[in-house]
Order: structure tokens, then sequence, then C-alpha cells
DNA sequence: CGAGTATTTGATGCAGTTCAACGCTCGTGG
DNA sequence: CCACGAGCGTTGAACTGCATCAAATACTCG
């Protein structure tokens, strides 16, 4: 059973800004219907002209390109609330793939209908382009972080930002979340090589800043790792949801 | 005296998608005014929430973001025809900040006038969408091309990138354009150091690939140009101007 | 129990950083 | 009109952070 937009778990989170009533039966509309995938599945693939559109209801996942020599590089993480397909949805074709790290439930929105709902919501039309300057905003953090930081301050950059964006969520307890990612994800995401990641790891937890094993990550030292990252512990802003 | 939207050099590109006269007219009323600033100027600073936004008609400048450690990195450069400011349009501040490099003339907008204008014409505000998710697609190839590949090949790809885009706008002759920044621009826009910049740079005219010198870039061979960057000689695809 | 996947650790090498110095051009002031 | 300094490009030398290579240790699952 599909859940309704107007119970959907998610929005009782202080991080999504709430819509009236009215606009929640029209993004409820605009709902196609809803996607399970297995942990490891492909959604969305580079070059790809999807049909659909989605938002992550639960579940984490990663968007990445593939280089022509083999390599990959991971753009961001995705976490429940999350668009997926912006670029499909108004460009055509999608520039990188999307790929599922845990299982996922998906709300499923058809493509077909996306310039109808634009039009006649100017509000939620708003709030895609709010998405889009977020994520743009998002990707020179990282841009920066990559290009001028070294391996540990990118590391804490990186595992801050995951902290604080699932503590928004509340899938956060004493310091402690999920992060149901491999450590090679990491790699790809922050321009290391494997051996590095680990390695450099393995100093944040001598440090006490952080540890991460078994999927689990804890948070130590926020103050310090902070320090490390050269960023504060300022919680994401509050975002729309569609 | 100003030039009139019906009239903008710029529309003449192909590069540029065309509008209806009736929404020329819409986006000439939305347009406040014009603005000349002269090389190295700052327009819009990082926190800053600037009460205005920006079309570059000409000239070129960069979006950068500085860091406590006093590096900064160059996140994107900015070519005739691209929009400014969307970060401080939706979000109310900018995130990055973006000066001129060469003498610049900007068409100003009025933040308070955006709405109003993203509202009613709803085509246009597909376009703003289409442009925040192009930046997105650039962004997310930018991270790939510092993450994951060789200084070569970034400044193959950044060179190329440059080349196509100044093609696409008519300021290309003989394989050559004009190519204002500094060395320093380059390095901190590609995640390296000044002087491994120019030693890379070095090596590509030694190669035959490319010429830069005194402000002018000569594209030598473009395809062992484009095999380097891993990329194509693709121009990049028409899109709306605001 | 064996195969496949992920993490960990050590050893070695190199791409790129940092430090340092020099040349060129241009603007400024004596 | 020349001296001086500032900014940018160029080049050499030394160092190092990270990549690469290699191999051992878990762990899961059929």
């Amino acid at each position: 059973m599909q859940v309704e937009c107007r119970h959907c778990p998610l929005r009782k989170h202080d991080i999504f800004s709430s819509v009236r009533p009215d606009e929640l039966d029209a993004i409820q509309r605009f709902k196609a219907g809803e996607m399970q995938v297995a942990p490891q599945t492909s959604i969305l693939m580079e070059g790809s002209s999807s049909p659909q559109l989605y938002t992550a209801l639960s579940g984490t996942g990663l968007r990445y390109k593939t280089l022509e020599n083999g390599r990959r590089h991971v753009i961001s993480l995705i976490f429940p609330g999350d668009f997926i397909g912006l670029q499909a949805g108004v460009m055509g074709r999608m520039n990188h793939s999307v790929e599922s790290a845990t299982a996922m439930t998906l709300c499923v929105f058809n493509r077909s209908d996306f310039w109808q709902f634009f039009r006649t919501y100017p509000e939620r039309a708003y709030d895609i382009v709010w998405l889009a300057a977020t994520e743009e905003r998002f990707l020179g953090e990282a841009l920066t972080n990559i290009g001028q930081r070294s391996a540990p301050a990118r590391m804490a950059w990186a595992l801050l930002r995951i902290y604080m964006r699932m503590d928004a969520l509340g899938l956060t307890r004493d310091k402690t979340c999920a992060l149901p990612f491999r450590q090679q994800d990491i790699a790809d995401a922050l321009g290391l090589s494997l051996v590095h990641t680990n390695k450099t790891l393995a100093r944040l937890r001598e440090k006490s800043l952080v540890q991460w094993s078994d999927g689990v990550l804890q948070i130590i030292d926020i103050h310090g790792l902070a320090e490390l990252a050269g960023t504060t512990t300022k919680p994401p802003p509050v975002r729309p949801l569609i």
C-alpha cells in the first residue's frame, strides 16, 4: 500500500517546509506511484532518458559518473527527501547515473506530467528551482573541498555533512548513525584512492574524531571534526519536499 | 544607452533559444538596467544578499569560494549569456563570490521582481530551471574531472570547454580565442598549484596540443586535446537566455 | 568449506606541492 | 626619464601526500 502524501512520514521533520493542503493534494495527484528497489540497484543511467522522476522516501543511494578509463566519481549521496532526476526532467537525459546503496522506497512521478505540474503550481515550481540551486550550491562546496583540501580535511567535511543531514532526518542517536556505504564509495566521492581513504579514516579514528565501522558512523568529537573540515556544525536549511 | 532585449546582440547566436516577441517584452520589462564593471571587480560576495540578479552581456568573469585557510577555489567561469546570482535569487544569499575578469556589461534584474516574473511566465521559469540543471550538470562534470583525472587531462578538459563555449558565441577565429585569465585562476579552478599549472601548460604546448600566452588561446590539435581530456568536441547545447 | 567482497596494513614510487629565484612588463613617483 | 616595486610567467630543486602494488585478514553467502 502506498503512502498518501498528506501522511508522508518525511513531512513531520522540521527540515521540510510545510505546504498548504490543496498543494499537498496536487503533489498527490502528480505522484504516479511508489517503487521499491533492492540495495545496489541501478535507478537511472547516464545518457538514458527516463520517463520517470523520483523522490527518495527512505533509504540511501548515490549519484555517480563513470569515465572512459573505467574510474568513476561519486557526485553526491542521496538521502530521504532528495529529488532524483531533475536533469532527465528538464533536459531529457541524465548526465550521471543513480544507484541505491540500501533498499530504497521511491516516490514516482511521470515526466510527462512534469511540465503541467510545473506550470500549474508556481510555488512548487519555485521549490524545484530552490532544490536545483541548493544542489548547485552543494556541488560548489564539494568542488572546493576536493580541489583545495587535504585528504583528512575532505574526509572530515564529508562525514560531518552526512551526519548533519542524517541528524536533520531524525536518523541519529547518541551521535551515531547508519552509514551504509563502502569505503570505495567515499573514496570515489572524495577523489582519493581506496587505500588512502582507509588510512585517512584510521587517522581520524586515532585522533578520536570519528569512528566508522560495520556501516555505523559515530561522531566522537564534532567540534574537532568541524575544525578539521573547515566548516561549522550548522544544520542544513529547511528545504521543500516534492 | 541600454540595449533593448529584442535587439540583444547575444540572441543572434544559434546557441541561444528563441523566444516569442511577447515574452521578449516581458524580459525587457523585467530588466532593470545595465551595469558596466571594470576588470577584477567584485560583483557578488559570498554570504551577501544581493538585491540584484544579472545576466552577462559581454566580458568574462569567475565564480569562486574562499576558504578559512586563505586558499580559494574557482567554481566556474562566466561567459556572455550566463545568468548570475540565482542562489541569491532563490535562497537570499550567495554561497560563492563573483568577480569580473575583463570589463563586463551586465544586464540587471531586481530580485524583488523575480518571483512575479517567475510566476507570470512559466516558460521562462522553466528556462531558469533548465539553467540551474545545466549548471548542476556542469559542476558534476567538473567534480569528476578534478576528482579522477591527472593534471594534463584536467587542463585539456578545461581549455576545450572554454574554447567550445567561446566558439558557440562566435568569439573564435582560426582556432584562436581570447582567454583573459591568469594561470592562477585556472590553477584554482583545477585544484592544482600555480607552478604545476605552468608546467602542465608547457607540456601541452610541447605536445603541440594548445598554445596559451598573452591572453590568447590557440587550439592546435583539437582531437588530441579531446582524447587527452576524455571528452568529445560536441558543441554546448542550445540554451535559454534571460 | 571455498569463492567473492570488503577492510586493513606494509612497501615503494611518482605526480604534484612547496620553496626559491629570475625575467618581463607596466605603472608610479622622485 | 629613469628607478623602483608589484604582478605575472617561467624554471629548477627538494620534498611529500597520495597512488599504486602487494598481500593478509576478516566476513558473508551459496
